[in-house]
DNA sequence: GCTATTTGTTCAGTGGTTGAATTATTTGGC
DNA sequence: GCCAAATAATTCAACCACTGAACAAATAGC
């Protein structure tokens, strides 16, 4: 990718500090072993001196701890290893959705230290209620924390729909939710609205997108490029560029569902014809498969599609290889244009991704022009539903250890 | 844009001083009238101690150059003004192109100084001897652009083709060209690679990319998101994601010509099926307008399709509203995935944009998401069929004042 | 117990920014 | 025509963060 033109800041002593502060915490959350501070020199470029001198803030700002001397051959005074402190802030993840809330807590090194899932059908519930309700599972998740010796830095919010910059709801259609003001109606919960400086009180984030987050750091680190698909109701993705994860222009990225691929098709609800959601979403593939009154809670109706399709079930065989293909003619589009490498099914996709796999590979690699130099990975999501309310939870400390003096600055 | 995990490199003293001519030399660049030292102080959070410092490090440089004190109303000593030089470094910009070959030299401010097009039919020519050939046009602008004052930094190639970091030509398939290694073919040309510190020498890029690069810089400054679509025999696109080109995991993005948009329609030569070349390609929109054997020079059958619009041939209207409609579903599905606001018709697609924008714009508010909230623009290109070379240019140019700690270093 | 080795700290030196004081150059009032 | 006010740009001491070298600390091997 091309830098960008223009820097925007003025660079002063501080920002150096700044700078190196991120930097060194950034190789202590991506390294294997705790590193000494004489491996930090040699990987940063910085000096010991600088690194002892920046380290010391870290220690003193609970973002990292001391651990025992790895034991290491050869002569020498012993290194001490450092991680990421396991007793300082974390994040809180919430997550409303079609049938389920739920809240989790994230330490500094990505441990899910706190998770809870209630069970609700949340359709005929007004918005307020649904977010009061929330509310409770993030009191119980704070106490939680607290006891654990984790201060929460701030919370993040996941939604089915369409968020704006402001947080506002513009459209959750499986919600049935349409311009909410989410921010507003959490004010008056104090637990959520608890400010530390350089770290916002509560984002507000479409669901998929954080899933993709989500996913970014629960694999290997570094960057990569994926998009991640999430099969509900309807089918959002997220999309990782070289391990940013890319908004759009008004923050309204990955409506991978409403993408044509029979451009005379069934008529789907957004008004256009022939969207992906009609043929690969839940749905469709449930109505193919004979499963059409079942009314199934959306995360029961994909395992047992899963269980009719290891049993041999033809109808199901059929459909999942139907939406497979409607997948792939998808993801075929958006590989070429967009150069990806990789593609995760996640959501109610990842239990199906073995009989996925096959016809969105073949579409894929039938279709894309790079195909023969450069393979498309495609693989099942490792994190399942809780994918989103993770990943909340982990683009709070993320951006922590993004921007550490902010925590620092608030905590001297 | 989420923010990048972790900082890469060390920040050492010097890396303030980089920083800070990069974002003062951007303001100037930025600025619709010459700034004077005050106001960049003021404009950048800087002191306009160390405003004078890093101009006086930018004068040095002839990065800049100081011009007459704009008239201001009121008391106080006159302001001098800043302004990009004008006969400092400049970019080479070069284009191989199915029937033409091009050269142009732009200079700091993006003003071009130098260009001349050679038309030929390349198709038989072999890829050795087309690069001969441009280092002949190349050689010219040199010594145009040494008469000028001006001192090229570095050249980048456009090619209509699949180009590896190495700047090997992978495939470009309406040049005929695969595995073409063109800096190795260029090695003996010292025009081309002469070093400057901090500039490559020379880059080669695909021309959809480095087109849409050109419409970044010829439009208002500031970041962008925007889709800029090159139809030629084959449809390109380069992506411009706030204000940066996004080249993809591999450096093979914007493949647009292969979405599919009829999944089982017209086979394409990529081996797929219904790809949008198939239905909005040159060949394609020449065959239904009733000109398939007029066998016209690449530029000029848009023209001549333009002058049968015009007088209102039913065919040339019909084929260019198919052309249109299939365009437009390739785009909806971009812009439901990307949440682009701004679609850019370049290349042979610029001089049909009045014909092909309604079908367009008629598929993206049916199949758009958000269409109803966000508007998307549909707009001719404003650089013609000269945006991938002056773009390439241009790309060198950007890169001098994006980091111009480079180039200073070098002439000091 | 002595030496070699590696880790981590201390400290003078340096580069770059800050902020206040100073110089430079104009307009406008008397 | 001269002086005060206003704005632009430079100068300089102070400060901050990093560097590099010297030093202290802690271990293994002989």
């Amino acid at each position: 990718m091309t830098r960008p033109a223009v820097p925007a800041a003025a660079a002063r002593q501080g920002s150096l500090r700044e700078h190196n502060l991120a930097l060194v915490l950034g190789r202590i959350a991506a390294a294997d072993r705790p590193p000494s501070r004489a491996d930090l020199a040699a990987r940063t470029g910085l000096t010991r001196a600088t690194v002892s001198a920046v380290v010391e803030d870290l220690l003193l700002g609970r973002l990292v701890s001391e651990v025992e001397p790895a034991p290491r051959a050869g002569a020498g005074r012993p290194a001490r290893g450092l991680v990421l402190a396991g007793d300082g802030p974390a994040g809180l993840g919430l997550e409303v959705n079609v049938d389920y809330l739920a809240a989790c807590v994230v330490d500094l090194a990505g441990r899910v230290r706190h998770h809870t899932v209630e069970r609700a059908d949340l359709r005929p519930v007004p918005p307020a209620e649904a977010l009061d309700r929330l509310t409770a599972l993030a009191a119980a998740a704070r106490a939680d924390a607290a006891g654990q010796d984790l201060t929460l830095a701030g919370a993040a919010l996941a939604v089915p729909g369409l968020v704006d910059d402001a947080g506002l709801v513009r459209l959750a259609p499986n919600l049935g939710w349409r311009d909410v003001p989410v921010p507003a109606l959490l004010a008056r919960h104090p637990a959520l609205t608890e400010r530390v400086p350089g770290v916002p009180a509560l984002t507000v984030d479409n669901e998929a997108n954080l899933a993709a987050l989500g996913e970014l750091h629960a694999g290997p680190p570094g960057p990569a490029s994926f998009l991640h698909i999430s099969g509900e109701v309807g089918i959002g993705a997220g999309i990782v560029l070289h391990g940013t994860l890319y908004r759009g222009a008004r923050g309204w990225s990955g409506e991978i569902g409403h993408i044509p691929v029979r451009p005379d098709g069934r008529p789907c609800r957004c008004g256009g014809r022939g969207c992906l959601e009609r043929y690969a979403g839940q749905e469709a593939v449930l109505a193919a498969a004979g499963l059409a009154g079942a009314d199934l809670p959306g995360d029961r109706a994909a395992d047992r599609l899963a269980e009719l399709a290891r049993a041999g079930d033809g109808a199901a065989l059929a459909a999942l290889r139907d939406a497979g293909t409607a997948l792939g003619v998808a993801v075929a589009g958006v590989v070429n244009l967009l150069d990806l490498d990789t593609v995760v099914l996640g959501g109610g996709y990842a239990p199906l991704e073995p009989w996925l796999r096959p016809p969105v590979l073949a579409e894929v690699s039938r279709r894309v022009l790079t195909a023969a130099w450069s393979p498309v990975t495609v693989r099942p999501a490792v994190l399942g539903t809780q994918a989103a309310a993770v990943g909340a939870a982990g683009s709070v400390v993320r951006r922590i250890i993004a921007h550490p003096a902010g925590w620092l600055a608030h905590r001297s």
